[in-house]
DNA sequence: AATGAATGAGTCTTCATTCAT
DNA sequence: CATGAATGAAGACTCATTCAT
């Protein structure tokens, strides 16, 4: 007799909440949380609705179930604290590089589950604490860093680290909203942010009149 | 028959009309369109569920209306064209201040709206070209009539110009999710990301300490 | 413009909400309430489903409805007040029968009632004060008072008046399985316990061998 | 095929079937058939949902079940043919304390058994004739043999014999509902609806302070 | 125009029962 | 025999919409 049959039977459910968890991903980004019914959400997981009830505890437990595997992606800090010594241009570019590329795991998940969040208080208020908040606060200390060390000017640091991330917040939602500047520039949005928040819009003495890099 | 009685009835009419967007705007923002009952939203107007139906002809028209209204309150082209002679910093801070002072009249009806936004086609669409992508083209306009007159360097238009409306969102969103940061620094933003966009964060050769790269 | 069109509104809420307790009282008594849907209930009454819960909060609200109503139907403790100076026996008969005449009324109610309360700890309490235990009560009181004016002999009056109504409602329960015995002999009930009560089983010394009363 | 694992085998049946109704019969008591789910049985009783379904057909099974076990319980016809020769207030006394002092056992039985009972044609036909007519004919069969033998006056036998039974129930009744003087009296109890019973609540001629009719 | 009672389609959730292991 | 995950039918309840007054 295996002293443990548990790890085993550990990984069917885990599967088994994946499986539901991606399907209501799915369901919930393209028609919405309120606009889906458990049904479609078991059809397309290829399980009973009441398979679902064994799993989560109601339809607003999956919304929380794809919140936690957000978290889970989120692994910004170690990247940030594992980053400071380098230059803080290359750094930002690594780091939306990244960030751009997770987005096609992301996207859907966000597209669930931020309606949502914006007019439901206990899930902002997770929401912002987990995502905003953390990733907002690593940022400002990263800068805050980066202005002692003179990498960086003396700007305000928590609301310039606001702006970094507001600034590619804003560029998510430009993609949600499937503009194709954006979905076709995507590529190229990491050196263009680079540039326009070290460098600056103002034109450089030595840039008389000049061509663009 | 009186020639017109119309322009008393129709000042009425807008005002009934109106009464309810306000109710529905504020249910919405603070529940959500599918949490909102349209007999919460009569009894915020303080009218009878059958009155809404004589101004609007679904729920979801309500959230049309509110979009209209939006739209209303955007005059964002006309501010762009009348500025294109000033300095381009100036330009960007005296429009953040505009749209940072519009926020408290957006902040509900954006809340309200967004969340069905981002997951009704329709209305996505709607949203993104009278929104989005109107203020997106203004600005990219903009910053290409700025580069073609030296005020700014040869940078990818289209791209910054969405960076810098990102930015924008971006920090709307900050303020939805109640950040504290944003919210007491919401005066100097206009500054402070007037100073990252233009100035950008390299130390200057010129700054105390600073090395440039 | 009448200062109240108010009564004729209260009117027709209270003829609507008895519509649908009778329906319910008949439902609940034949199939019990759980086997029992609120579409059968609405059927019944004639009307939508939906209608039921703009006058009841919930399937179970029916059930205290119900209780509501047979709260309203029990009028005993004047009678057991008013009948005090009168020969106990003949208020034993009087009262029997007065109650024994309600029951077509009662019946469907307590068997829509009764077996709900009996599992419900809630209405459980609530049926045993208002009926059980109000009823028992009463009785006490006035057997005690016949007791102290020498109607009745020196029995332990609480006991004794738990008896009597236990008497009467084992009789109840007779008649909701359908006894043959009980229904046919129903009218000849009240002299029968009457004199059980009263006179007892033991023969007298004064009927040797005799015939009934 | 071995002639007889079957005693063993049998006994291991039956074992793990009281294991199961005694689970059964303790949920149902507490919060009724419906409101009990199989797995809560399952808890209670120590084995999976799946076994209950190797022991009985279905969920109203159990029912059938403790029904029958209520049925073996009951050997009241002995008594009473064996205790004819007695006295009859004597034989009264007796079958109630033992009545009373089974009902612990029987309390919880009935309590799960009866709202259902109530409601449901089929086990309302069975547990009628299995306990209530039971017990009544043979209760009118004693009553009427002590009529005949001069030990009763020649009351109406069929229906004192529905008094005295339907007195008990209603005892019972009281009880199931909690009430306190029942509780508190439960060992007088059968001495004073003897009391009752044979010696009428009227005052008798020798009683002091009593005067007669 | 305003009202609000009536409607009934639609949904989440429960739970008895089955069956592969 | 025991298990417990899977099933899906069934039901209470909600709520946008209608319409007679």
């Amino acid at each position: 007799m295996p002293a443990d049959p548990d790890p085993i039977r550990a990984q069917l459910i885990e599967a088994r909440r994946n499986q539901i968890l991606d399907a209501a991903t799915t369901v919930f980004a393209e028609k919405g949380f309120h606009r889906t019914t458990t049904k479609e959400i078991a059809s397309t997981a290829g399980v009973s609705e009441g398979t679902i009830y064994n799993y989560f505890d109601s339809k607003e437990g999956l919304l929380v179930g794809i919140l936690t595997r957000l978290a889970e992606l989120d692994t910004l800090d170690e990247e940030l604290m594992g980053a400071l010594q380098g230059d803080p241009r290359d750094f930002l570019v690594t780091m939306l590089r990244r960030r751009l590329g997770l987005i096609d795991r992301v996207h859907d998940m966000v597209l669930a589950v931020l309606p949502e969040v914006l007019v439901t208080p206990k899930l902002r208020e997770r929401f912002y604490r987990q995502f905003v908040l953390r990733t907002a606060t690593s940022l400002e200390h990263y800068v805050q860093a980066c202005i002692e060390t003179g990498h960086i000017r003396p700007v305000n640091a928590p609301l310039t680290a606001r702006a970094v991330q507001g600034a590619f917040v804003g560029l998510l939602l430009f993609r949600l909203f499937g503009d194709e500047v954006v979905l076709a520039g995507w590529g190229d949005y990491p050196e263009v942010l680079a540039t326009v928040m070290f460098d600056g819009l103002r034109p450089r003495a030595d840039e008389a009149g000049g061509e663009s890099r």
